[in-house]
DNA sequence: TTGGCGTTTGCGGGAAAACGCAAGGATTTC
DNA sequence: GAAATCCTTGCGTTTTCCCGCAAACGCCAA
């Protein structure tokens, strides 16, 4: 098994709890952090005196608070690890469900294990960590069941959620088709903007602005 | 101090963590549960065995899988548990940040303390408990900060907050004069329903009703 | 080049929302 | 009881939003 790990997650009782259970896997060497910013440093001291962390267990959200940070999220951290480390396996540990932000995470970050924060993530953390050490990437069940089905999941582009972002912050269509129109993106004229939204409205089965934002929001889109 | 505890917690890790911490203060009876449900039951078996528990530290949002749930969130647990035994201690972990949310669950609730899951929380999460044993209400450093430079903030009535509501389902401005005029509520007719809106989108700073929602939707209020 | 085909855009008309204004009502104040 | 004040409401105008229609544009294949 892993003789050193480290866990990043900004959670306390989160993190002991994660410690707990990769201690019982007879890992040695563990070391919990709260923030990204903290993560890379242990990272690169360990590196440096000859004894690297072998795998990072990291939480995708990290809250904000009186600190600067560097780094913010969790997607941050493992770009940045893997650059002075390459060879460092990553278990990412989140309540992130949506499909198509964890299947990203496989393909453009390479990470070797997603666990989602649920009531079972006891079993699949050592699961996966367990999995993971054997060279293996490790996908849970219904992960690979939903990567499978995912095809009919509402995809929205980035524009998509962009105009959900700005209409949340008060713009107008207008304002809106200004500020695409400003940054050349495509489909910029008001009607495009009143077209898109329109579509959004049919996927989410909204009836007002207002009813698709409050959808968007609630769904995690926003 | 107390003698049996019952954690409502969804995320498994977690879960173990709060156990693990509760074990240090010495609670000797300690049953982790991973639905509202679950909770609720053994509360009630308890109950008559006459062995209650003394304090339910329970999440609020508990995510929904396969199984069919009566009571689907925190808030629904706590209500039904303090039917069911009234003097039952609730505290409340939770990511919940919103301070008008939090505010209702000491005010409406009456629950005894609330943590915020974050970096500190294993030390708030005993400090709250112990408090809570000594018969007191735990309120956090922070929070308190929060709760006096929110109080001579925005009130809203419960039209302002249903307002809203209806705004979000989808409703437009004329359904919603109608749905007050059939409930015989007061400033019912459509030019009234306009003022309100306007009235509070000066409050939250609101440019357009697609803000306005997205702010007290963020802002707990909704 | 020509001819489809889908996307993007402007226009126009109608619906919904925003908001000033002023006419009642109700309530408070003296 | 009179006056001042506030709340509610309807009307009318301007702005914003909605959406069908058709022209313009880009792309690709024959």
């Amino acid at each position: 098994m892993f003789q050193k790990a480290l866990i990043a997650e900004d959670h306390g009782l989160t993190g002991s709890g994660l410690k707990e259970s990769l201690t019982t896997l007879s890992i040695t060497e563990i070391t919990v952090v709260h923030y990204c910013d903290d993560a890379l440093l242990k990272i690169k001291a360990a590196l440096q005196q000859g004894h690297p962390y072998e795998v990072l267990i990291t939480d995708l959200s990290f809250k904000a608070d009186y600190k600067n940070r560097n780094l913010v999220s969790g997607e941050e951290l493992i770009v940045e690890a893997k650059k002075i480390q390459p060879n460092m396996k990553i278990v990412v540990y989140s309540v992130e469900n949506r499909v198509g932000k964890i299947k990203t995470l496989y393909d453009d970050l390479h990470i070797d294990a997603f666990v989602g924060k649920e009531r079972r993530d006891i079993n699949e953390i050592t699961k996966a960590v367990s999995q993971v050490f054997g060279g293996k990437t490790y996908v849970s069940e219904a992960l690979k069941h939903a990567l499978r089905s995912s095809e009919h999941q509402l995809e929205l582009d980035e524009h998509d959620i962009l105009l959900l972002k700005l209409l949340t912050k008060g713009l107008k269509q207008e304002e809106i088709a200004h500020y695409f129109q400003e940054r050349n993106y495509p489909a910029s004229s008001l009607r495009s903007i009143q077209d898109r939204l329109g579509k959004l409205k049919t996927i989410f089965g909204a009836k007002t602005p207002v009813h698709l934002v409050a959808q968007a929001m609630e769904r995690g889109f926003i």
